[in-house]
Formats: structure tokens, sequence, C-alpha cells
DNA sequence: AATGAATGAGGGTTCATTCAT
DNA sequence: TATGAATGAACCCTCATTCAT
């Protein structure tokens, strides 16, 4: 005997990959069960598959849906910003590795990072859309940077995982350490930039680390 | 009648931890089956129980077995040194975190990534006997070459996590986004220390990005 | 809104019932799925339950409206006739023969080997409706004929099932076996019908198996 | 807990094929419930699987298990035999015809009809095994009575399924209709075989149709 | 010590049926 | 009248775990 509340259908997906992002991230993809998602999101298992036809294809969605636009938002701001490379580097790009290391969104990192190899589709999406945006972006800023003479060259210009590594670190440290050591990932990630550009700026950035 | 005993009962334990980890590692825990784990194991599955009371135990076994001994090692060798800190560094410290990113323990690092949330027992064992001896040893280093004048006062004494996060990235790199686009992670660690080593050495080595 | 009234809501039920047959024949009762019916039909599912109170009433409705009235023309056609049994048999009878084992309605009787044995009621209503009057039917056939002289006693008047055989096998045929190796289901019944007079024709038919 | 009682294991596969023609049987391929077939088999459902990888892997073993040594021995008596056309169709193929109708392999008969159209390579492995076979065996006998002299050149001999219809006739009686209609299959089967001698025997059978 | 047959709970998925709109 | 969102029972299949041998 169905209940049939009919809520706003508009927001049902959403509502589930809100639900299925939980689920999946504090159990892993296998453990997760739909019965979970579909009471986290109160609806009824069955109507899960009206929205997603399989585990897999809502599994690929919460990672699809959560992330993309954030990414997008993100470079928008910066490709549009008349700003000099180390108040953008200082400005919002620590603000978004701030705020990945404490926003949902870290579960889907994880999740990338757990159930990555089992998903070369997924895996495959995600390089072209985050990764290989993000790195570029990131090599943007350097570039641009040592070309008006603001940075020196520096091996980030090939390597710009190196500006990136610490928020991969806050973000897992948030979810595997956090009970056992707390550790203070805005300043970490604060301190990790101002080092950065301390070793990169041109002329050095004064008031950084002291340079006596 | 048991046609050959095929190994030494003694060497049992390793070589089902062994096979465990290839399993675990490349299907994840919940996906990996005791089925397959013994068969590369060249043994019965009811044997697995005679020295793994259950899955999860056999989990643990294998994330504390090739884990530790590593650490171990590191930690000794670097105690046991009389090399100024920018030596350790460059020595053992990187070629320690060149080999983590391509030996099979990487394997172990993303499954505790994945696993971690739901094995909290686990994720303690190894914050105690990995994480928090690693960052003391990193802030050693530190400390001692700050303390020797061989470096300047830095925020990787308070966040040493900063020094190891592009192993993490290399790891990671490897594991899910080689197929797509290929990152030289030995370069890349190495380019890493020199370029922390600039910005924090004391005096400035030079040539890199001496000043005055 | 309703966007168009597709069909006059008179002709419904004959639509669903039509697409219903497509359905069960070509999946069997228990793997056709409502929803196809309904897409076939070109309404909501929703609405069929406003015509059938379930997917069993569906199926019977199926069986027993495609059946029924040819049937009842066939007999009507039978027994309003003044001709010999050898002419009825040759013309009417065959033609419905061949006929069965090309429309649609094959598809019934399929259905109705397939699930009679879990539809008791409608095994005992096809029976009454059809097989017994079909038995019928054929035995007055046979009946007349020997009362008048045009046929001998036969053990057909007994079993004339044995009448009807070829048709069954015709149908199974087709639905079967067609892929595999042709069969000219029309000449054999033909040549069946043939065969039959040639043994019970009282005198023997000339020209058939006949010898001079 | 398990129980292992471990019976003869070598009887499993036929145990279970057993249960599963009943179950398959009775409610159709898609109704059926390995639930069930375990439950009649004595065993867990769980040990179906080890034996039979699917639903479907076991429902084509039902078949080709329960059919094939069947026609195979009834071919190997008619080929070995040196009995006339006559003897042969009194005999050993009116006997097999007989069973048929009666044995549970007349459930597989139904299967086959039922569930053919969804399972196309059991339907051609069928039409191999047992229908292309057992037409050349008809076929043979007839052609072997007419270069004899035994039997007149007849319709039979391109048609051969118009032999074997009564069969199927009877085999389908028997499972939809017996309850509402008595049908003595014995009798209407050996009816059918007298009367096609009857027709095609050369000299006619006496005291059968005589024609004078 | 070693095997692998056997169990059964558990979860993904389907779909007949209902009912608010 | 008509829709289709929503439900939930049912069933196939997997696999960790046990235990007779």
């Amino acid at each position: 005997m169905p209940k049939t509340s009919r809520r706003q259908p508009a927001e049902r997906p959403d509502a589930i990959i809100g639900a299925a992002l939980e689920e999946f991230a504090s159990k892993g993809y296998a453990a997760a069960r739909l019965d979970d998602v579909a009471a986290r999101a109160g609806i009824s298992k069955g109507l899960v598959y009206v929205y997603f036809k399989t585990k897999e294809e809502l599994f690929k969605a919460v990672v699809r849906t959560l992330l993309v636009p954030r990414v997008d938002h993100l470079i928008a701001d910066i490709e549009a910003s008349p700003l000099r490379a180390d108040e953008l580097l200082r400005g919002p790009v620590l603000s978004f590795m701030q705020q990945m290391a404490r926003s949902r969104i870290r579960l889907v990192l994880r999740l990338l990072v757990a159930e990555g190899p089992k998903h070369p589709d997924l895996t495959e999406f995600y390089h072209r859309e985050v990764i290989s945006r993000g790195v570029r972006l990131i090599r943007g800023i350097l570039d641009r940077g040592v070309a008006r003479g603001e940075l020196k060259p520096n091996p980030m210009q090939e390597f710009p995982q190196l500006f990136v590594a610490p928020m991969l670190v806050a973000v897992i440290w948030q979810m595997l350490f956090e009970a056992h050591s707390a550790l203070d990932t805005d300043r970490m990630l604060a301190a990790h930039i101002e080092m950065m550009l301390a070793a990169i700026s041109n002329p050095p950035v004064s008031g950084a680390k002291g340079k006596s």
C-alpha cells in the first residue's frame, strides 16, 4: 500500500544524492546499502531506482554532481580576476582549499581514492573534469606570475600537484585522524601558501619567514 | 591424503597476508573474496580460518604487518645518523618517500584511506604506529636542524604533514591517474625537497633563490 | 490537461488486450511487464488498472477475448452448411486450421500451454468454450458423414483430437523451430486432411492416394 | 551455522535437476523459485549455486538431461531392428509415444513450448538433438518401408511431423484438460497408428478399412 | 593440519499495485 | 478520466563462516 507523499519531485534526485554521499562516504561503496540511502532520503528503496538505474549510476552521480560545480566556480573566479599571482593564491585558491578540507565535498575526495580503481570511467571523468583543470589552473597562475615578473621560475610550474598536496593531506587527516590528534588545517594550508610564496616570490615577500 | 604440504606452515601466515594484500588492494575490503585470497595463496578457503579468525582480522593483519617494519627501519636509520638535516632530507627521507610511491606498500596506504572510517581501531593503530611516529621523526629532524643553525625556524616544525604531503599525492596519482597522465613522482618528490630546503635552509642554498 | 484523448475510451479495453497479447506472448505471463503493455497501448500504467483489476484478470481477458469469437464463427459456418463432410473438412475446417497456424491467435495457444497449469479457472474456461466445442464440432461432422454414408466408421469419431493434432504441431513449430528449419504448414495441413479422407472416405476419394 | 550433511555429492546434480523439473514444470521458469527447488531437493539454496551457476543454467540442464537419453535409446532400438515398418511403428514407436504422454518427460515438453522463445539457444539445442533426429527417424522408417514395398508412397515422408502430432496432443491434454475430461491417450495413439497404417500400408492391412 | 561441501543471512533489483493530483 | 510518483514484497545471487571428513 504505497503512501505517495509526492513532495517536490524536482528536489528528489538531489536529496537522494545527498543521502547517498553520506552513506557512501561513511561506509564505502560496497558496504553502503540502498535501503539506508533511501531511509536517509526519506523515501522507499524502490524510488531510488526511478532516478538511478543502478547503485553504480547513483555513485557516479554523487561524484559528478558534487565536485564539478565547485571547480567550475573557482576557475571562473580566477580567470576573471585582475589580481596578482600571490593575491590569487592567498585569496581564492587558499579559500577553496580550506573549504575542501572542511565541507562535505571532502567525502567525495575520499570516495574517489577508495573506489577509483574499481570505476575506471569515473576516474577518467574525474581526471578530465577536476584534476586536469585544477592542474592547469594552478599552472596558469604560476606561469602568468612568472611572465609578469611577480614570481621566480620554480618547480611547481612543472608539478602544480605540489601546490595542492597539503589540501589532500588536510582532507585525509580530517577523515582518519582527527579523533586521535587535532590538526588546524586552515592554519596549515595558510602556512603552506606563505612558505611557497616565500620561496618563489620575486622579490621575496617581506614579513613571511623573516630574513633577518 | 594431502598431496603436498606446499609450504612450511611457518610461512603460511605471510603467504596469506601477501595474497590478501593483493586482493584487498585491488578490490577493496568488501569486494575482496576469501575464496580468491585462498586461491592466490595456494591453499583452501578453510585453512585461512585456521590462521585468521575473521575477514576483518585478516585485513588488520595485512595493514599491521606490511607498514610498521618499514617505518621502524627508516626511524632507526635516521636516529643513528650523524648527518645534517638537509642531508637527511635529501637522502634517506627522500628515498623512503620515493619508495612508498612505487612499492606494494602504497596499496596499504590506499586501503587505509578507503577503509579507515569503518575500522576505527585500525585507524588508531595506524595513527599510533605510523603517522605519529612519522610526524615526530620529521619534526625531530627539523627541530634539530634549527637548533644547530642549519635551518631557519619554519612552519613545518608545527606542521610536518606539509613535508610528506607530496608523497601522498604521488601515491594517489599512481593509483588513479597514471593511466591518463604520466607523472614522474621521483622527480616531483626531489623537486619538492629542494624547494623546501631553498625556503628554510640557513644560509639559503646558493643557486636556488639567493637574495642579498 | 490531458493533451489528446488518443482513443475513444470505448476502444480502450481492446487496445489494451491487443497490447497485452503481444507482451504476454513474447515474454510469457510472468515476464511481461504492465509498464510495457501500457506503453504499447499508448496509455499510462495506472489506466490499465481502471479496466483490469489485476494482471491476472488482464491475462484471462486476453485469452477469452481472442479465441472464442473465432470458434463461434467457425461453428456457425459449419452448422449452417449443407456441404458434405469431405467438403467441410477440405473447406472451412482446413482453412481455419491454416489460419490458426499463422495468425496472432496462435500466440494464445502457446500462452495456454505455457500458463495453463497456473490458472486452472482459465484452463477450465478454455476447455469449456473452445476445446470441447471444437471436439464436438469435428465429431459432429464425422458422425453426420458416417450417418449419410459419406464416411466409413473410424476412430476419429471417438478421438476427434487426432484430426486437429497437426494444427497444434503447426502452431508450435512456427513458434519454436521456424528459424532452424522451415515447414510449409499450409501444405502439411492440407496433406493431413487428404490422408485422413483417403483413409475414411466411402468410397475412397479418387485422385488422392488412390490407385487407378 | 551450516549443517553439512554431506550425502553423496555424486547424486546431487541429479537430485537438483529432478527437483527443478517439478518446480519449473508446475510453475513455469519465471515463477519457479530456487528456494523451493532447494527445499524439494533437501538442500540449502546456496548449494544449488555450487552446481549450477544461474537459474538459467539449471533450467537448461533440466531440459538437456532429461530428454536426450530417451531419444538416444529409441533411435538405437530402431536402427538395430530388423522389423518391418509397420512392426516398428506399432511396436517401439507407439510405445515411446505412449510413454512420453505419461512420464515426467512430458513436463519437459511443456517447458519447451512455454519457455522456448525466451531461450533461443535452448530451442536450437532441442531442435538439433531431439526434433530433427526424431523427424529423421520417422522419415527413415517410412522411406525404408516404401523402398521395400511394405508401404505406399505417402505425405508423411515429407511431413513426418504428422506422425508424431497426436503425441503432442496427448501430452498437452494430460497437462491441461485431464481434470475436465479424461482422454485415454494410450488408445488414442494406438488408434492413430492403425489409421495411418490403414492409409499407407501396401497391401492395405486387412480388417481395418478394406476397400474391396 | 587440511579440505571443500554446505549453510543462510543479506542486499541489489524488479515490478505489480496504489493513490494524490 | 488519466497520470506517474511512490511503495514494498519478492527473488536471485553472493560469500563469510562452519564443520564433517
